[in-house]
DNA sequence: TATGAATGAGTTTTCATTCAT
DNA sequence: GATGAATGAAAACTCATTCAT
């Protein structure tokens, strides 16, 4: 099975419902936000009862978390695969990795949406935990750059802060691709890298 | 008074508590977000009760969009001011448009954060009112972008998604910007504008 | 107006359905004991919507907590008057104190099973607030029973633990007394009163 | 094994899970009243599933119910024996009921304060069947006292009500009994066997 | 303009209980 | 006997909003 709805985060887990239940609390909290959206949509959405919930989740907000961690393992799984594939210079790792996000995205949008969104309204653990898994893919651009611009491929007088505005414009993505769009899935990916190199300062040997 | 609370968007009035509420229900929308700020909520911060509000405001949603209304109207008069003052050349107007962007986010920052996170909460005419006008404030970046590539200053050969791609790097400056930090207000204005310079992949005269 | 039933605690307070809804929590609570009582019952025997019962009280347990309060001055009220009109012996003195505590009862009946039986459900400060105005009336006990045991008038040579199997006795009258028993309002205070003068080993000069 | 835990009133029963679910309930109904505490509750002390409770009892209140009768079938018990093996006089038949009641409440305290307070919530043939095998309790006394006002060892002149006392104060030993107070074990029997006879009004010769 | 009281629908969460395995 | 999943009702409490004053 190759087309997945975009919604769909997670897949069966052989327990129950719960596949059905995350996904349907991403897609719950990507159409409501986390604060309006409800457990009974959540629940409808799923297919279930509202209390029948609370046998796989312990609360709304350790639903969310969880919702999250997942999507965040999911990037970095992929974030990992594309740039062990990578070749070694900065500028096509770079690339990859932008990519591997761009195709994340458009595979993911809503799980993306939901992670750039409702984030904060975690509290605690969760929100600690999430924040550390972020900052790891964070870490992940960063490195890139610090070698770019450690070899003379970026030129740029940022580079902590280049990374992570490379980041949130790719992330920003989500907020207004569309599978019908102007752009085709690999001509985005095109544009985003085209994006950062040139945000990076590499010369435009392309 | 030289110096705003970062939250004080909405100067008196003259029409009792109608500034306090406005501010407060933009501390309240910045903090909670849409749906998790109460009614409740706003009239506490606003220091008055909660029925009161509605001697000033018919609903929470006209609240939102009340409050959207006045950020928008304020940085559309800042950018409009900058783009007066500024020269003739595409490079110099995208440097003094970004320029009032940023200090518009230092100014206001939870007011630029509420717009980036809540419009879609809105409905109906308020929902398409608030688009319009961020529509004309994205025109005025998309026209500067058109300018520079006519005249060859930009090489981007995405003007229109490139002009957006600009936009939310900028508006995403809200997200983590802090007084205290590393860049002064200068500095990150000047940071930024290389970011959007360089983006636009304008000749790396600097 | 002199027969009060015997679940009105509070009269008219003169703020809305406070009143009402006090003496609601107290039939209440008394009927189905404080776990067993919903917020429902209440509003229900108040004659108030649910929702409205928290514009008076901010939770369930201040709820209790607030009856169990009004309940204890009153108590403390009724022994404080009855023992300043007493005489200076302690024999006279114990015998007001449990006249002044039965007429509480038979008037109070419910009050004081859920003061008996509730306050274990209370937390924190509640709890101990609680917990020491009980104390405070269980001293003017102990104390009346050390004056008698100092001056010979009583024998028993547990003197606190006495006072308080008196007071424990006293208060499980709480729990079988009927309106329409065997024994008027003040047989029963005789009665009790004859037992406590036995329990504290007074010579039976009767 | 001589020292039992105060909550073990049922010892194993060769049924599986059975005495732990008893005495699990007799724990959670102790710490928290019968509505406050929940079957899920019972399941974790007792270290089952919740589901698994079904297969031991019907519900909830026949929970309760099995409790109580087991509870009073051991102070039953304990008072036959103690009567069986006691003299033929009033007052030493009074004096060892009082010590076997006791003592009953120094092992099985939480059982006694459950006993007490939460027989209330028990309906229908449940509840007569408890209250009847209360009033035989109570008609032990009952006959002890009987018998002593016949022969002039008690003087009380309400002979009934008086058992009764002595029976509420008995029980109320179980709210404040600590098993490291100031008194041992002895002493307690031996004081509350002498609050009993002063009550009574029996001569004083002790 | 301002308030406290009122309301009905809604929230998240827990309840006792059942059922398929 | 034992479990995890399921359910509908109910729990306490909050919501946006209205109304009388």
């Amino acid at each position: 099975m190759n087309a997945r709805s975009p919604a769909t985060l997670v897949a069966d887990t052989g327990r129950g419902n719960e596949a059905a239940i995350l996904n349907a609390a991403l897609d719950a909290f990507g159409t409501h936000g986390f604060h309006g959206a409800s457990m009974r949509d959540v629940a409808k959405r799923a297919g279930t009862s509202l209390s029948n919930l609370y046998n796989y989740v312990p609360s709304k907000s350790r639903l969310l978390a969880e919702v999250l961690r997942r999507a965040n393992d999911e990037l970095a799984a992929r974030l990992g695969a594309a740039l062990a594939d990578a070749g070694d210079d900065a500028a096509s790792r770079l690339r990859e990795a932008v990519r591997a996000y761009v195709r994340f995205i458009v595979d993911h949008q809503v799980a993306m949406v939901v992670s750039t969104n409702e984030v904060r309204y975690l509290t605690g653990a969760d929100r600690a935990g999430l924040v550390a898994e972020r900052d790891a893919t964070q870490a992940v651009f960063e490195d890139i750059v610090a070698q770019g611009v450690a070899d003379g491929t970026f030129a740029t007088p940022y580079p902590d802060d280049a990374a992570r505005a490379v980041l949130t414009a790719l992330s920003a993505v989500a907020g207004w691709y569309r599978a019908d769009g102007r752009l085709s899935r690999g001509q985005l990916a095109e544009q985003q890298a085209r994006y950062a190199l040139a945000l990076l300062e590499a010369p435009l040997a392309r």
